[in-house]
DNA sequence: ATATGTTGCTGAATAAAATTCGAATAAATA
DNA sequence: TATTTATTCGAATTTTATTCAGCAACATAT
């Protein structure tokens, strides 16, 4: 047996899926070209960034989600998105922002335990250029993605 | 010209998508029939949720994005979700979680701009049970639904 | 108002992909 | 080991996406 699940929940975290045009043009009573000539324009013009999956992540090993919040340095006020940046690749942060309001960055992370999240916030948060963070445990989810539970 | 934009963010917000099996297989070098078959494994047991398309949300009118943090009222400790459930259905909810921490809800938000993100605090956030909100503007998303900018 | 260029829409034909099915293999269980 | 169950995968079929050409709608200039 082998262990393609990990790899294609991996894979289907960011793209590999598609529009399903035919239902979408039964659902919208119009043909299916125009529905796919709708979307290409809509990929060209990047409003539309990936196809992806939403998983029920309780089942894939990421049951665990914190909002952190992140108090940075006052050296590094003038640009969050440096440090930002460097976040984007992490595999176990759904979103970031830069914000206002008491933080100036908001993270999303998603781990299989505390265990990971311990690891994560060592190796991550530690950076340089980070004062202070909180971190929020998501008790239960009722939407994500848009998609409710 | 008819307005099958609009529909289509609609729709693909949460579904209408589907995996791109081949791609996958190619990519992990397997079998499509394989690859096939392990998707449709999840999708029964529910670990994959849904097929969705990411937007850049500054494109399509969803420019403004809040975190909004929610004190309830001490009788409404009990049953954080009958609120959290009067909410799932707002299209301007990304997500919804019961959380711990010094906030018993967190919402992320996202609307086209202050008058929206106005009538959405007016009339969703005066329900009953919300004793207390705050609200943390995303100045700049780095990151979003696992998907970097 | 008319001409001109550009963008959006759509049916028909084609290309590509998903799905089904059956048989073989591998894993789990007794 | 024997038996059942789950997974893999090639071949055939069904379904879907894509291309393309022509037409319609819209915008802009004359």
């Amino acid at each position: 047996m082998k262990n393609i699940k990990k790899e294609l929940v991996e894979l289907m975290h960011t793209g590999y899926c598609s529009p399903r045009i035919v239902d979408l043009a039964k659902k919208l009573k119009e043909p299916s070209t125009t529905i796919h000539y709708n979307i290409k324009q809509m990929e060209k013009s990047k409003e539309i960034k990936a196809f992806k999956a939403v998983f029920d992540y309780k089942l894939i090993d990421e049951g665990l989600c914190n909002y952190v919040l992140i108090n940075l340095t006052p050296d590094e006020y003038g640009n969050p998105e440096r440090i930002g940046k460097e976040l984007v690749s992490f595999p176990q942060i759904e979103s970031i922002d830069i914000a206002t309001g008491g933080w100036e960055m908001i993270l999303k992370v998603r781990t299989k335990d505390v265990d990971e999240f311990y690891q994560f916030v060592k190796n991550v948060l530690s950076k340089k250029g980070i004062a202070k963070t909180t971190s929020l445990t998501s008790l239960k989810q009722l939407k994500t993605e848009f998609v409710g539970i």
